[in-house]
DNA sequence: TCAAAAGTGTTATGATTACACCCATGA
DNA sequence: TCATGGGTGTAATCATAACACTTTTGA
């Protein structure tokens, strides 16, 4: 099977040999004000056109899955160089209604402030949903997101993933809000601050919050070469 | 593309058409005196014929994945109705040596007593490995089983899927060598045993042992319909 | 009676939880 | 001065880990 890309040096579009009945989706996680969302396209060609789904597409037949994810993310919706961890494949028989296709479901985390998202030539439209305000989502993909949702808050606990849905510098009022959005649960904010500094895995910036109307928080970021060491010999991340 | 079957009624080699350039591997786990080990087969036919592998195969054109990951493994050694999870797909462009071909991982849990292996009318042979005794297989098949590996160690402190690899009635000291051969730790007998009765998942048989050479142990079994009232209401499996 | 594993008891330590309460800042 | 969130303190409870010890059974 032949299809049309960008070429991402030249800029033109061209020909290129993809994997026949097999593509990629990929869910794409945000959170901004409080609340964790997911970022949907609008579909401009096809049978499914005017329709909301997850950004996804086909694979090159040179090109291995998680090169293809990245590549696909930056075409559909500029994103490039974010977080991506694959779900699964998705393969009941019926999923794509004009033949036999087989998904392999990613999901990504970005932080929001970090990237412009612009709508890909295959799309008309891009949004962030509220993840309890997603619509009816075209094929399987709302089971896809579903998976994704309990993938998330399964690794979420054991891996310091959620940093990366944060800003560089952050206050532990604003950790704590990321994880309680994530899990879906209330913490107790005494309890969270020591639990998470007795961790050692923030660097106190000696910076603070500017212009709020309260007292202006510390500013932190995350220490991955400590949490490498920490991961090494064996480490605990629930909350 | 068409492919070979028996058929599972007649008995006869039948043709059917499969999907194109994505099959299905799976690691087999089962537990035997104190050891976890793996099923391999040998290929009987094929450019890697002679060598060790996964069992795997062709997805039929009309089948969904789980489905065909199950008719694979009765096939290929008999095994059915078994504990099947999907790990991911494996995609990179050249793993398979003939042209690109994706494959989807699953792993199986397996109560060695209640079956009987046989080799499948592909394979030469069939053998169950020792975990730390895997030797090089076909493709990219030792990186599978690595992945299933970390996947089983961590699927078993999530939830109680060790189970499926014992006998249904075993004793406390049974079960806590299956997670020391898991997770590869050492346990304090007294405390697992207070830690796995005070999760009230286990339900004493009133049964002991039979012709052991020292004190009788009491049987239990695993209770499913109270672990799914204690996952409902949120629920911790660490050990 | 001995070995081997079953099974109980005890104590120190640390984590978790649930609060009360004071602090800093802009409106 | 008040609201808002930042940040500290404390005591009760629970979980974990380490290890000493008793019991049962067949050889």
């Amino acid at each position: 099977m032949v299809r049309q890309f960008i070429d991402e040096e030249s800029g033109k579009v061209v020909e290129q040999s993809v994997m026949n009945s097999i593509t990629i989706d990929c869910v794409i996680f945000g959170f901004d004000k409080g609340s964790l969302e997911v970022l949907l396209i609008k579909h401009a060609h096809g049978i499914k056109k005017g329709e909301w789904g997850l950004p996804g597409g086909w694979i090159k037949e040179e090109e291995g899955i998680d090169t293809a994810a990245h590549r696909l993310l930056r075409e559909l919706t500029g994103l490039d160089h974010v977080y991506l961890e694959q779900l699964k494949a998705f393969g009941e028989p019926d999923r794509f209604p004009l033949g036999r296709v087989i998904t392999i479901g990613y999901y990504a985390l970005i932080k929001r402030e970090a990237y412009n998202v612009v709508a890909g030539f295959t799309a008309s439209d891009v949004r962030w949903f509220k993840i309890d305000e997603i619509p009816s989502l075209i094929y399987d993909h709302n089971e896809i997101f579903d998976f994704s949702l309990k993938q998330l808050r399964n690794r979420v606990r054991q891996a310091p993933i959620g940093f990366k849905l944060l800003p560089e510098k952050f206050t532990l009022l604003q950790l704590m809000q990321l994880y309680e959005e994530i899990l879906g649960i209330e913490m107790d904010k005494p309890n969270f601050r020591r639990k998470i500094l007795k961790m050692k895995l923030l660097v106190d910036l000696k910076e603070k919050e500017q212009n709020v109307s309260h007292r202006a928080a510390k500013l932190y970021k995350f220490d991955n070469a400590v949490y490498k060491k920490l991961a090494n010999s064996g480490f605990n991340f629930e909350f």
